[in-house]
RNA sequence: GGGCGCAUAGCUCAGCUGGGAGAGCACCUGCCUUACAAGCAGGGGGUCAUAGGUUCGAGCCCUAUUGCGCCCACCA
């Protein structure tokens, strides 16, 4: 049945063997069984461009443990997988690659880069899929999706066009995000701010037929080419006087108003601001209001257009630093000040993004923004943590019309049809044949694409077949969690639930749970630039996937950042190892000696004592999994495997493996392999591949623990009595290894351990566990007694609660510094006694408390009490 | 300007509904004990940021303060 395992557990050996094991037998597949309940999980599609970093681990590890450990509870777990197409980031790919060849998007065309695109997709957008198989991701791959897919690109239209109809897709001019680098608009979403120095530029504009001037103070001076007002407050007593007279642009001479709007703050600046509704979304606004003119003074590239007149041509910031020399010389510039102010930058490419009048396609948010909020207040959705709800809810509450229209190729393109004739706009699925006013067949499709975010958002209904009224959708949807980082909340959280709620109406999921972000060990941000980043592939080339999944989830708590050690990697690696030697003990054992089903009462108190703790611990994992807690559940089954399992239960039971005359060696067999197989199901989600490697050596029945059933509690395996009897053992073994260690007595010196106890439960809870005395704690020889016959002065003692112990080292013991130690042990006693003692004449206390509180305290004023007196009376019997 | 988070052992972090402070790593001592030196045994180390408050009882709840970080926001 076994084989000879090696001392040390290469995951490389098994990982990839047992991944292809689970592909092939179709353990991931999910299909509609309505024997069984569903639990889905929808994978946060990866972008086609994207290479597995350490956000996609962590991401897809809390994923797949989730999924695995529902599979295993009996669940028809789903974990629905698929790609991204990722329009602005594949489209720069894209470009790159043409760029190689020197070739540029106008030069190829539209169908001819679409072509490449979709190429480059075929080659390199399935790569993270395979990386994060790696990792162990229990995907479906069955049924991969992509969001392009036909059936989600009808999804799509679909959405598209129904929104359309219900009036919630409009087309307007209005200003939006525009990226002068990537040459598309982009959703407020996608605007990064960041407080950068700049100036404050004073700048006198002249008063036409007078001497005066008023002073605006800008921190864009090129944008004054397209002013076409002045604003001031409306109670400002300082500047009422020239409300709806005129001033002269300087350089440009062109005559605009001096006007009056609430939206000037009288206290800042000079109280005065110059209007330029074609470059600032709040100039935009006031110049609706006045009914201003909108002078766009840039090209698509942020270069001056003719608007600018001498300053044609010039890029958008030398046109900045020309203004402001001309002004200077001109006379009209007051003065320059340091100024801190925010900056809207292009999250993906950096550039500084410049606000543009350009007729766009909108989601009007309102309608859809209210049943999104209702959900989360009424708790059909949750966060957790709970705190990001307060994140999604501030931004539902203030959100602004979803600009989705992007001037890029690779995405879905906007199923609207331009009239040549007419104008009329038809938005269809399909290529209209006529203009349905006008008759005409000339009709154009509209040149944009959308937002990629727009198909992400019907992510968990269009991967379900989606506007079909499919079975699956039936059966999967909603989801169960959805994973993901607090970084893409807005992006795609928001937009799946207003999306579900309206199209399929439901959430699309009951709850999200929130991750933090892996950073470096210096606790930056990982990243290309900063070349910080910990790739993976490394990690689990080098020390495992079942290393580096344990590794992201030990020690972390949902929703906060952690950094990435490789220390703590090692630790991870260490712990594989020792699962994988401890189990390698016992098939050992196993080996020649057939497990035989044992009744609970042929059972060792070591055995029942280490079942009652399996037993426990099953309970509390369940329950910490249940509330996501995976971070304490992981460490709970990491001390029970490598303390209580290991350092204490293997050890205790060796004495019986060792000797073929033992009545209880097959209890013992049965304990081992009974415990080590549930600590291993408990693991496997964690741990998938070690755990499945040793499970099928260590059992017969099945062929995997994948779909073995989750462990659940088991009220016969509850010893409370043996929990404290072994509690106790291992408290007097601690004893003994502790003095021993004190007085530096090497290990090959056995010695007499005499245990004194008045209680005759106690006595017999040693005398049952005597041999564990000399295996773990070097006793030649354990003598049980109720008084102090036959023990010498010259031996050390300690005291355990409801014993003392004894151990003659006539030659080892130095009378002084044994005083000494005993004084201290009773300084220690005393103290606890005092503390008890207060708090139990405490009448609050006493009466507030629970009962079993103080009950609990009362116990231990007996305990540390009796204890006290034992040392005290050692002591005294030395000093003699 | 608004919101949120963090501050706990030398380092990185856990600590679930308030009931005697934990882990990993690092450090010190002793062990190659027939599963594991990627190991075993033992040990040192914390006025839980500060100040108040609630409570019989606070790392945990409330208020304020300090420091760090993040998110949102149209003060030109």
């Amino acid at each position: 049945m076994t084989k000879n395992l090696d001392k040390i557990y290469d995951p490389s050996q098994v990982e990839e063997r047992l991944y292809q094991k689970w592909l092939e037998r179709g353990y991931f597949h999910a299909e509609v069984d309505h024997s069984k309940k569903p639990f889905t999980i929808v994978i946060p599609p990866p972008n086609i461009t994207g290479h597995l970093h350490m956000g996609h681990a962590l991401d897809n590890t809390l994923q797949d443990i989730l999924i695995r450990w529902k599979r295993m509870q009996g669940y028809n777990a789903l974990w629905q997988p698929g790609t991204d197409h990722a329009s602005i980031a594949t489209e720069v790919k894209i470009v790159e690659q043409m760029a190689k060849e020197s070739l540029t998007k106008e030069e190829i065309g539209r169908e001819e880069f679409l072509k490449r695109a979709w190429k480059w997709k075929e080659e390199y957008g399935g790569k993270i899929l395979l990386q994060l198989q790696k990792l162990g991701s229990s995907c479906d791959w069955e049924r991969e999706r992509f969001t392009m897919d036909e059936g989600l690109s009808d999804a799509v239209l679909e959405v598209f066009i129904r929104l359309y109809e219900k009036g919630y897709i409009y087309r307007g001019a209005k200003i939006i995000n525009w990226c002068p680098q990537c040459q598309t608009t982009i959703s407020d979403a996608e605007v990064e701010h960041e407080e950068k120095q700049g100036y404050f530029w004073h700048i006198r504009y002249p008063i036409k037929n007078s001497n005066e001037y008023i002073q605006i103070a800008t921190t864009r001076p090129e944008t004054m080419i397209g002013d076409t007002a002045v604003a001031v407050h409306p109670e400002d007593e300082r500047y009422k006087k020239y409300i709806g007279k005129t001033v002269i642009l300087p350089l440009v001479n062109r005559e605009i108003p001096i006007i009056a709007d609430e939206y000037v703050d009288k206290e800042f600046g000079t109280g005065v601001v110059k209007i330029t509704p074609a470059h600032d979304p709040n100039d935009f606004e006031v110049g609706l209001r006045h009914d201003l003119e909108q002078i766009t003074v840039m090209h698509d590239n942020g270069i001056m257009n003719k608007e600018a007149g001498k300053y044609q041509g010039l890029d958008r910031y030398e046109a900045r630093k020309a203004i402001v020399e001309d002004l200077g010389k001109e006379g009209y510039l007051v003065k320059i000040e340091d100024h801190m102010h925010n900056v809207g930058f292009h999250d993906r490419c950096h550039c500084v993004i410049e606000p543009m009048i350009k007729m766009q396609w909108f989601v009007k948010m309102e309608e859809l923004a209210k049943p999104a909020i209702d959900v989360l207040k009424t708790g059909q959705l949750r966060f957790v943590p709970e705190r990001f709800g307060k994140t999604y809810l501030h931004w539902l509450e203030n959100i602004r019309d979803w600009c989705i229209s992007r001037q890029l190729w690779w995405g879905h393109r906007i199923p609207a049809y331009y009239c040549q004739e007419c104008k009329e706009i038809t938005v269809a699925k399909e290529h209209p044949d006529v203009c349905p006013l006008c008759g005409s067949h000339h009709l154009i499709q509209d040149e944009d694409t959308l937002d990629t975010w727009f198909s992400s958002a019907l992510w968990p209904f269009s991967t379900l077949g989606w506007p079909e009224e499919t079975e699956d959708l039936r059966y999967f949807y909603p989801t169960d969690v959805l994973v993901t980082g607090y970084d893409i909340i807005f992006f795609w959280v928001v937009r799946m639930v207003f999306s579900g709620l309206e199209h399929v109406g439901e959430v699309p999921f009951k709850d999200v749970l929130i991750h933090g972000l892996v950073r470096d060990s210096q606790g930056r941000k990982m990243s290309k630039s900063l070349g910080n980043g910990v790739d993976p592939l490394e990690v689990i080339h080098e020390y495992g996937a079942d290393a580096l999944r344990l590794t992201l989830v030990t020690g972390n708590a949902p929703g906060n950042d952690m950094r990435f050690y490789w220390e703590r990697v090692e630790s991870s690696r260490n712990f594989a190892n020792k699962i994988w030697n401890a189990s390698r003990f016992i098939l050992m054992h196993m080996e020649g000696n057939k497990v035989e089903d044992v009744e609970l009462s042929e059972l060792t108190p070591a055995d029942r004592w280490i079942l009652s703790k399996v037993n426990t611990l099953t309970k509390e994992v369940t329950e910490n999994m249940d509330k996501y807690e995976l971070g304490i559940a992981v460490q709970k089954l990491y001390d029970f495997f490598w303390e209580e399992f290991c350092d204490w239960y293997i050890e205790m039971v060796k004495p019986r493996l060792y000797n073929d005359e033992d009545t209880t060696k097959k209890a013992a067999l049965w304990t081992l392999q009974r415990v080590l197989i549930n600590a291993l199901k408990l693991l496997h989600p964690y741990m998938p591949f070690i755990t499945e490697e040793i499970f099928t050596y260590v059992q017969e029945k099945e062929e995997t623990i994948m779909l073995s059933h989750w462990p659940t509690y088991c009220p016969q395996w509850h010893f409370k009595q043996e929990e404290k009897e072994i509690e106790l053992m291992k408290e007097g073994i601690r004893s003994i290894r502790n003095l021993r260690a004190e007085m530096n007595v090497p290990p090959s010196k056995k010695a007499t351990v005499f245990i004194v106890s008045t209680n005759e439960e106690i006595q017999n809870t040693f005398e049952k566990g005597k041999v564990f005395f000399s295996t773990l704690a070097y006793a030649s020889e354990v003598k049980i007694q109720k008084d102090k016959m036959n023990i010498g002065e010259d031996a050390v003692s300690t005291v355990i609660p409801g014993a003392s112990i004894f151990i003659p080292f006539a030659d080892l013991v130095d009378m002084e510094k044994e005083l000494e130690r005993l004084e201290k042990e009773r300084e220690k006693l005393v103290k606890e006694v005092e503390r008890v003692v207060k708090k139990l004449s405490n009448p609050g206390f006493v009466n507030k408390a629970p009962q079993a509180v103080v009950e609990e305290e009362r116990k231990k004023q007996i305990k540390y009490e009796n204890m006290m007196k034992q040392v005290e009376e050692r002591l005294q019997m030395l000093k003699k």
